[in-house]
DNA sequence: ATTCATATCCAAAGCGCTTTGGGAAGATGA
DNA sequence: TCATCTTCCCAAAGCGCTTTGGATATGAAT
């Protein structure tokens, strides 16, 4: 069922059909209930692509999922985020077009929803630090919001990101306010840009408690439970072993956790545990009372509000571009605990 | 740049630059080259909804993520199953569109795909045992290709699967062999085909055995960590604990582990552990030595393949519906050993 | 020299929609 | 009663591509 046919049926012109259903006011109320009506029961939908062409808008937007070439990971966050960005696309009748791409060849993919008119604007995820895609995209003149921010970027852009840097300063101020000295982190890759922003948190913390940096109790890596695992078995080997652990993720926290017990020692008694928590739906901090003492910031929510302030500049392109800094809650669990005694 | 701009600064003919960049014979070697080269020259790529719609093509295929309504949970073999069947489509020049719905309205949305001839075909996740989608879809008339299988489901259709029920069948044998009579099911959620078939691998494996069937030994729910604790703790306080333990998914053994642990049992001897690996890439089973002993068989592969499948009888619609049963491998990691003495 | 393939190219129609620029009633006011 | 607005609708152009149905030239065959 088409418009030629649907308005041969009504006895109207596509004209006036076409603007029955779109709202138009040149339409008698009338006879936009009875288009209305037919379009229904003959389950008439306008071709997404017809009208694509005809309006010049492609009502999609791009993911473009870059897959670590060495390693073949996917960013574990990756589902949630979608899950919550869809909800917002499907509110506004935007299709989510994804891609799948080695990170090598990101930049041609661009390239590619570009010119070929694939998609009106694409959400950016993952951003390194000095990203290269952020004056690409920019240069391309294809609208853009970032998951993060790419510190050392000069070019404008729109983004929403997680306060790291305060999380990890607050989880490390409260890790020392426990007593501990002590305290490795366990962070995700150095070049992304999250990993150097909690860092820097950490190590500010320590500093203004004049607590030396350690940098034999810091690590970065791809974020999984075994990469948890390992760090914090080399570290707890140590002579002077860490009392505590600040771990990127969830899942790495779950790596951490099985060292610590493999060892024979308790978590939040023997060694503190803080993660960050993407609140990742297969992936619950404990049921009722968290497992882990936790800086939580929902990776949905994100995925919803930067998808809405897409669309925003999109609909609206002189509007100045918009950015978002969550605030991630302190959620204090059960993985935390004053330092153990020096004896 | 489009077409028509390409043609004048050629000094041909649409038809021509048309023909010559997709392959036809009438156009000499010579001007083909010609083409060719100022299309890289000025980036120039056809505008894919111009192209879908002359085509009648839409080049897109459409993945619909249900996220149940109650548990809000994205499935978690999601992303890499997705990067899987992404690299299939980058290799066809298709498009993969994204919708994620709430499982209570998913039929509308495949309504809505096939009446906006929004996608050429949809791949249809997290089958349910007599899943109503696939006789809808039938109906529809909208090619797809289903990730499992739904028993009970009388029309034909194409399927990729894992042998289930093998896997379980073959995962209980081995630790019957080891001497486990008290073995523990950990399964996914009740309704979901592939639960049922794993329940049935690890039930006729019993019997066969003449090992009776403890329902009491048998859980199901979402597949997170937390379930996997709560369950596995609650079973080992039981009078006649379990000694073996089967888990739907690696996300749940880690929490199976953990109520092991917690215990002060030790994985691999008080208690044995299986699970199924669906090899996510941000969940490895350990570095070189697997953790857990496991059934595994990869999803992003299953991706890859299945897209391949959809193609093909998309392209082909009169070939016979394809289907395939992939088997997964054991695994002997170092979550298994012989039944403790009863002493 | 004439005929007929063959090799190259082109004009124009059509895909299903939106939107511009009217046009024909009916309503309104003088 | 007549001119003037509204109101409501329509024909046709255009979005950027593919594809049909020729047209023209070239060379081989007669």
């Amino acid at each position: 069922m088409n418009l030629k046919e649907l308005s041969q049926k009504l006895g109207l012109s596509q004209t006036t059909v076409s603007r029955a259903l779109n709202g138009y006011p040149e339409v008698s109320q009338s006879t936009r209930r009875r288009v209305e009506e037919a379009a229904r029961t003959f389950n008439y939908r306008p071709s997404t692509r017809a009208k694509g062409l005809a309006t010049g808008q492609a009502l999609a937007i791009g993911h473009v999922i870059p897959v670590s070439s060495k390693h073949e990971m996917v960013n574990p966050i990756f589902g949630d985020f979608i899950a919550g960005a869809g909800e917002t696309y499907a509110r506004h009748g935007y299709e989510m077009m994804l891609t799948i791409v080695d990170d090598a060849n990101e930049l041609q993919v661009y390239d590619g929803l570009k010119s070929r008119r694939a998609v009106d604007g694409v959400i950016l995820h993952a951003p390194r630090m000095d990203d290269m895609r952020i004056p690409h995209l920019h240069k391309l003149g294809l609208p853009f919001a970032v998951h993060g921010r790419a510190s050392g970027c000069q070019v404008p852009y729109a983004w929403l990101d997680v306060n790291n840097r305060r999380a990890f300063h607050r989880a490390t101020d409260f890790l020392i306010d426990l007593g501990h000295t002590r305290i490795a982190l366990i962070n995700g890759l150095e070049d992304m840009d999250f990993a150097h922003r909690r860092r820097d948190g950490y190590s500010t913390s320590l500093l203004a408690h004049h607590i030396p940096i350690d940098t034999s109790l810091m690590r970065s890596g791809e974020m999984t439970e075994d990469f948890g695992y390992q760090s914090t078995r080399d570290m707890l080997q140590k002579a002077d072993p860490p009392t505590a652990v600040l771990a990127s993720s969830l899942i790495s926290a779950l790596g951490v956790r099985r060292a610590i017990e493999e060892r024979g020692l308790v978590m939040g008694k023997d060694v503190s545990v803080i993660t960050h928590d993407d609140v990742l739906s297969y992936l619950q901090n404990g049921s009722d009372v968290p497992i882990f003492t936790a800086t939580r910031s929902s990776v949905r929510e994100a995925g919803r509000r930067l998808a809405e302030m897409l669309l925003i500049s999109i609909a609206e392109p002189d509007r100045p571009l918009q950015n978002a800094l969550l605030e991630a809650e302190l959620m204090v669990g059960s993985s935390t605990g004053p330092a153990p005694r020096k004896d």
